[in-house]
Order: C-alpha cells, then sequence, then structure tokens
DNA sequence: AGGACGCCCTGTTCGC
DNA sequence: TGCGAACAGGGCGTCC
C-alpha cells in the first residue's frame, strides 16, 4: 500500500481523528517495530502530550507532539492506520498503539512488520540524516530536470530512489511511465526534453488523482494499468497483453505498444 | 554510481 | 482440490 498518495491519505486520517488529544498511553504489541527507542522511552515521551500537526516527506509521516518532537512513521508495505473506539475490538496485527483520554486509541498495524516509528527531535534531521530526496509533490521541473540529467540509471529506478526523489515506489512508478508513454529501461540522462516534461506532467498528475481517491485502487480510473497489473491481463489503453519485467528487485508491469521507445 | 542479490516478515496467489 | 513455492505497493546492506 504506503507510497506517496496512501501516506498523505494516512496523514489526513490522522489529522481529522488524532490531533489535539491528550496521549493517555502507549501500548507497543510489536516492540521490534520501534527504531532508537524503546517502548519505555515512548511512553515516556507521550504520556499526558497530545499530537499537534502532521507532516508527510516521501512515504514518511510525521506527527508533532506539543513542544516535545515528533515521532515518524514508515509503513513499510503493509502498514496502515486505524482509529476507533476502547469498546472495538483491537485491529489483528496491530504494532502499537496510541490511547486517547477521549476513549477513542489510534492503531499503527503492520501485518508484515516492516514499517518502524522513531522518535525525532526534527524532520528535517531525519530528511537529512537518511539522504531523502525532494518529495515528489514538491520537487519543481527544474530540478527535477537536472536530477535526471545527471541519472545514468534507467528511469524506473530512478523515480523509486528515495534518495533521488521521494514517495514513488512500485505501482506508481510503473503509473507514472505508462501515463507518459516512457519504457522504465530508458535512461533517464537520455530523455529528451518533452519527454521529460511529460514524465514530470504525470508523475504530479498521477499522484495528485490518486490522493483525491484516498489511495483506493476502487476510485481511480479505469483507464491507469493499476488496476490490470495481473499476469496476461491487457492494457487498457490499447487492448495488448501486458508485460512484465524486474527492475530493481521489483516486478514492472508495461504495456509493449504504448511504452514501447526502449 | 548503479545494478543484482539476499534478507527482514507473513499473508496471498500461483502453478503443478 | 490441495499443497508447497513464489510473490508482494519497502528498504537496507553487501558485493561487483
Amino acid at each position: 500500500m504506503p507510497e506517496l498518495p496512501d501516506v498523505e491519505t494516512f496523514k489526513r486520517y490522522l489529522d481529522s481523528t488524532s490531533l489535539k488529544q491528550a496521549i493517555q498511553r502507549v501500548h507497543a504489541l510489536q516492540p521490534a517495530i520501534l527504531k532508537d527507542t524503546s517502548a519505555q522511552g515512548l511512553g515516556r515521551k507521550l504520556k499526558g502530550h497530545r499530537f499537534e500537526r502532521t507532516r508527510r516527506h516521501g512515504k514518511y509521516l510525521f506527527v508533532s507532539l506539543n513542544k516535545n518532537g515528533w515521532i515518524v512513521m514508515h509503513f513499510g508495505m503493509t502498514g496502515r492506520l486505524k482509529y476507533f473506539k476502547d469498546s472495538e475490538n483491537v485491529p489483528e496485527y496491530t504494532n502499537l498503539l496510541f490511547e486517547f483520554k477521549n476513549g477513542f486509541r489510534l492503531a499503527y498495524i503492520a501485518p508484515r512488520k516492516l514499517g518502524m516509528v522513531s522518535m525525532v527531535e526534527e524532520p528535517e534531521h531525519f530528511i537529512h540524516d537518511r539522504r531523502l530526496g525532494p518529495d515528489a509533490l514538491s520537487i519543481g521541473y527544474k530540478h527535477f530536470r537536472e536530477l535526471a540529467g545527471k541519472r545514468r540509471g534507467n528511469v524506473k529506478s530512478w523515480l523509486m530512489d528515495q534518495k533521488s526523489i521521494a514517495g514513488i515506489g512500485n505501482i506508481y512508478s510503473d503509473e507514472i511511465l505508462f501515463q507518459a508513454g516512457i519504457n522504465s529501461g530508458r535512461m533517464a540522462s537520455n530523455l529528451s526534453g518533452p519527454e521529460t516534461e511529460k514524465l514530470f506532467g504525470k508523475m504530479r498528475e498521477v499522484l495528485r488523482t490518486a490522493i483525491k481517491a484516498k489511495a483506493d485502487p476502487a476510485r481511480m480510473p479505469a483507464r491507469w494499468l493499476l488496476l490490470h497489473r495481473k499476469k496476461g491481463k491487457n492494457c487498457p489503453r490499447c487492448g495488448v497483453t501486458l508485460m512484465t519485467a524486474s527492475v530493481s528487485g521489483r516486478t514492472a508491469y508495461y504495456c509493449p505498444k504504448c511504452q514501447a521507445n526502449h
């Protein structure tokens, strides 16, 4: 799930449910997901405080505590959030539970435990330490073009490299390249001016549209590749059978006809 | 620098 | 239909 549109959706969800409420207790059901902190450390830091505001950078979500630093969350491949009344059952695979005084709780759920939760003084420090690139929805065209120009590898790996541009993963890089009509094997620095411009435009359009759809595939346009990435399925634009390729250790789906420009 | 791996986990899908 | 193998929307470390 969690690429930029998903994490932005989690952010808005947290904003609309969990801000400004006194935190009573933090329960780490899977302490292994905590990085550079412990259940005790987290509890001490959070207890009696409130979530003040949120920030997102790429696939990371930051939540500020009133004058007590920030929590940073990453959702791995299967993470999500769920806000619920404390009379309801704790969701399966809950790794971390924030309990508010108002009788509600916020669960950080991650069946595969590939995510992480940590604490940082400032999001900027974290972004710097991790060497994250600019957020995919914040970067301007000029900077985008410069980065493409000096990237020697294929364009899909570049889009997915969080140290270059933050927020895009396997699914959305495929979608962006499909809609831009560019083959994922193209070397980033060999893209023409118009191709780079189109790629940039499609990157923004795809991400923004996905956010509007709350990152829910069922709400996304039928002609998106996203809904057809399954073995043997056909291109929603031209009908040709979709192909797969291994790029950066992940499976890329593409249309051999719409993205024929090797 | 960039690509190919293996690995971390565990539920789901694939293929015989 | 059933079962083990391969895969999955991420990221890190190692080797080349």
